[in-house]
DNA sequence: TATTGTTATACTCTATAACTATA
DNA sequence: TATAGTTATAGAGTATAACAATA
């Protein structure tokens, strides 16, 4: 929900309900962050999901359909889809083990690791080169920050 | 991106590059806000995106496409899909102004004005409830962090 | 010619539930 | 019986570009 544009959040209104500003800040901040970040995934011709999986792979030695699932927040129908594409790409792979063939372990081909290499340590460089923008104190405070206001939608 | 997954990201190099914590923490906690949020959205029957442009259309007397594709952040193509399913469901209706018989001016119908001053309200309630785990400084300093955040990405 | 919005195309992701094969 | 993953189903959103109607 961006409730940036309701109409009902006027400036009156915000002023008696502090928190609307809050959650207002931190959608669009988290967008401002995604488009920035998005519009650079793009390039390298994958998905956002996509590259999320190509990222939880590097420097692994393989990860099951339901690890990866679970790391990165999709069911596992979705990942099937997810992992059939980058199996299409040629940048990952199923390997069935001996031991328990019920399982797949999903693990980067070569061309796989090399476009990780390739393009993780540009991404990361990409996205630091906006955080550098901040002084350690000041990125000491986001992080307080954030982690206070998380606390509150922890169940 | 949820980096949070990413193997490279160990404790050592976190310590080196203490924006990979903030950018982790930003994420994480948009992650656990829309958790709750979309559960409760969920409830109306409707999608994230509807949700957002009756929201939007609330208390207004109608929006054109092209304001409302800017407001809600999807492309006017997207927008055309989603009015089209509102419309099916008989919240929104289509208006053509006579001066421009190009435009669509987009109002909620009764029903959906009804949907929207039961929802809303409610909507908000729920949110606040765990707001108002955070005292007034709380949210002034989350606020303040935040909007340091989102500066770095403004182009 | 420029603008507003629709349509066409094609893909990706989503959830849910039934299903297969293995353990 | 339980588990791992696939498949089936159905929908929703996404981008892009070509298009029609109007200005």
């Amino acid at each position: 929900m961006k409730l940036d544009n309701a109409a009902p959040f006027d400036a009156k209104t915000a002023a008696k309900q502090p928190f609307l500003t809050v959650m207002r800040e931190l959608a669009t901040t988290y967008q401002a962050f995604c488009a920035y970040d998005e519009a650079h995934i793009r390039e390298t011709g994958l998905t956002s999901p996509q590259f999320d999986v190509i990222c939880t792979l590097g420097n692994t030695s393989g990860m099951f359909m339901n690890q990866l699932a679970e790391k990165t927040l999709v069911t596992k129908g979705t990942l099937t889809g997810i992992i059939d594409r980058l199996e299409q790409k040629n940048l990952v792979r199923r390997e069935v083990p001996p031991e328990n063939r019920r399982c797949f372990l999903i693990v980067l081909t070569p061309e796989g690791e090399a476009l990780f290499e390739k393009i993780f340590p540009v991404h990361i460089a990409h996205l630091k080169e906006r955080f550098d923008r901040l002084t350690p104190d000041e990125l000491t405070e986001i992080k307080t920050a954030l982690q206070r206001l998380k606390s509150v939608f922890a169940d």
